[in-house]
RNA sequence: GCUCCAGUGGAGUAGCGGCCAAACUCACGGCCCUCUCACGGCCGAGCCCCCGGUUCGAAUCCGGGCUGGAGCACCA
């Protein structure tokens, strides 16, 4: 007995039993894997974006897995910025917005919303007490020098500094009285723990690049990140902490400040970098910052960049995305996303929505570039349905005055016929498509093909692809849409309606997928 | 060099000692449906890194290899 008569067996005998299982089975449906001592209502986590960039398609794996946690165990979700770094990562004022519209757009609602730059004197307060349980001592060994003392797990001279000068050259550091470079704060950690990478790092250090937001454009002395996100996680309640392998040795390094504190330190969750595929362009915010900056690309929201704003432009929704990024599960490899899972749980959620509409498009490399006849005694217009699986939505009017534009690669060879899907057959003449009417069945069970077209008088049309742009004609019924519907052009994909006469064309619109 | 982590079909995930010659999502091939190459339906191909060990029994535990990734920043 296979899987399916086991069931249907099982159907006649306990029906209820049936119903218990699929029960089961929705529940375990692709889930996320548990968090580890998780309980419900007791969960609170954060993404902790940089603000030195909007985001791009890997970003938005951490909202996406985030939210879809505190949704599971109806949790909170903080979204804190941590822009300690206003010389090498740089925020950009215009980054903080467009990450909460960017995780508004997937769908979540951060419980909180906190930066960083406005909290140093939490941090500062922090270090001081952590200076007077003898766990921190300022240093001014040039970096270098350091770096060779730790390697060889020797101690530098500065370590057993009295808590006095400690806390003078710690104010001073806060005061701004040194130049980059000159001082530090270091964690006492083990200068003889066989991980190199824990010994005593740097817990503040000075910059002398002012921050961009006013509020912060005082500040020299900056916390590093171990520093300020282990603090922060605790102040702030976190339980559970999401983040990258290249973030493996953190908890381990802010484990030596939470026994100085004598906090409890949150579970971690260690996941693999994520790979996009379909992108010539790489995903990495400074890659996508210099071809913006360089004008190759439009903005951020140029379809060929890798970028939660691209494929919102696109028309996927914020939800696909977050389907296919729980896909991808927490493993600790590094993964590939593949963009047509993406498309998949888009499509899922669109296609029963979306009305049909034709584009002819005009592209040596796609269909083969318009061509147009004229059409000899055919009816005046075309009634194509507006959703071929909903009857009750009704048809489209497309009215042919004189002739029709199809794509090239589509046009019957002389003498042949092709059935314009909504019109009717017509057979190629070599310059005009003589209407021949004709039964359905030479589609069904003939040689005759079906094709999309558009009447002569149609929209101009611009498709922004990843590939580039094409140019093309829609079909005329599209000028009574509104900018951001969606459509799906027939035998080509479905498309973001974007504007209605640039100036240069009639409609611009933007590729969504197959 | 030191340290840490991982290796299941083309991509991703699940399974974590017997129910597993392995399940699911996407992709792929074929067929059916269809006035779309969408949607839907059916069928198919394809996977436990290697070698030892423990065990009645290992994808699952242990050891060693190999391969890949990450950290050793006054970046996040």
């Amino acid at each position: 007995m296979d899987a399916a008569e086991k069931r249907d067996r099982l159907a006649e005998l306990a029906p209820e039993r049936v119903k218990e299982l699929d029960a089961e089975e929705e529940e375990d449906e692709h889930d996320l894997p548990d968090l580890p001592t998780a309980e419900e209502g007791e969960v609170r986590m954060r993404v902790a974006p940089n603000p030195n960039s909007p985001w791009h398609v890997g970003h938005a794996r951490m909202a996406a897995v985030v939210g879809t946690y505190k949704d599971r165990y109806d949790g909170e979700f903080l979204c804190r910025f941590d822009d300690t770094d206003p010389e090498t990562k740089r925020p950009d004022l215009d980054a903080y917005d467009a990450i909460l519209d960017a995780i508004d757009y997937l769908g979540f609602e951060p419980d909180d919303v906190m930066l960083a730059s406005d909290r140093v004197d939490i941090y500062y307060d922090h270090a001081r007490e952590l200076i007077d349980e003898g766990g921190a001592y300022t240093c001014s060994c040039p970096g270098e020098e350091f770096s060779e003392l730790k390697n060889n797990a020797d101690a530098c001279p500065h370590r057993d500094k009295d808590p006095e000068t400690v806390h003078e050259e710690f104010s001073a550091m806060v005061d701004g009285e040194y130049s980059a470079g000159e001082m530090v704060l270091r964690v006492k950690t083990d200068i003889e723990h066989k991980n190199p990478a824990l010994r005593d790092w740097v817990a503040f250090r000075m910059v002398d690049t002012p921050h961009p937001r006013e509020e912060a454009e005082d500040v020299r002395c900056w916390p590093m990140l171990d520093f300020q996100s282990g603090v922060d996680d605790h102040l702030t309640g976190i339980t559970h902490i999401i983040r990258g392998i290249d973030l493996q040795d953190s908890a381990k390094r802010q484990q030596f400040v939470y026994d100085y504190f004598g906090w409890e330190y949150p579970e971690v969750v260690h996941w693999g970098h994520v790979q996009v595929d379909e992108y010539d362009v790489e995903l990495s915010s400074s890659t996508i910052s210099e071809l913006v900056e360089a004008g190759e690309l439009d903005g951020w929201d140029d379809p060929r960049a890798p970028t939660v704003a691209s494929l919102r432009r696109r028309g996927i929704r914020g939800e696909a995305i977050v389907d296919a990024m729980v896909e991808l599960g927490t493993s600790t490899s590094n993964v590939d996303l593949a963009m047509s899972s993406v498309y998949a749980a888009n499509r899922d959620r669109i296609d029963d929505e979306t009305d049909r509409a034709f584009l002819v498009r005009d592209d040596p490399a796609h269909g083969g570039g318009a061509v147009e006849r004229s059409i000899v005694d055919g009816p005046d217009a075309g009634h194509p349905p507006v959703h071929p699986s909903h009857e009750d939505r009704g048809e489209r009017e497309i009215p042919v005055d004189g002739g029709v534009l199809v794509e090239s690669d589509d046009l019957p060879e002389e003498g042949d016929r092709v059935w314009l899907k909504g019109y009717g057959c017509v057979e190629h003449t070599g310059e005009a498509f003589e209407y021949t009417g004709d039964d359905i069945e030479v589609v069904k069970d003939g040689p005759v093909d079906v094709i999309h077209w558009v009447p002569d008088d149609a929209l101009s049309t611009r498709l922004r692809t990843m590939d580039g742009d094409v140019s093309g004609y829609a079909e005329p019924g599209l000028a009574e849409y509104d900018a951001d519907d969606l459509v799906q052009f027939e035998r080509i994909g479905f498309a973001r309606l974007d504007a209605f006469d640039t100036g240069t064309e009639d409609l611009l619109a933007y590729y969504a997928h197959p």
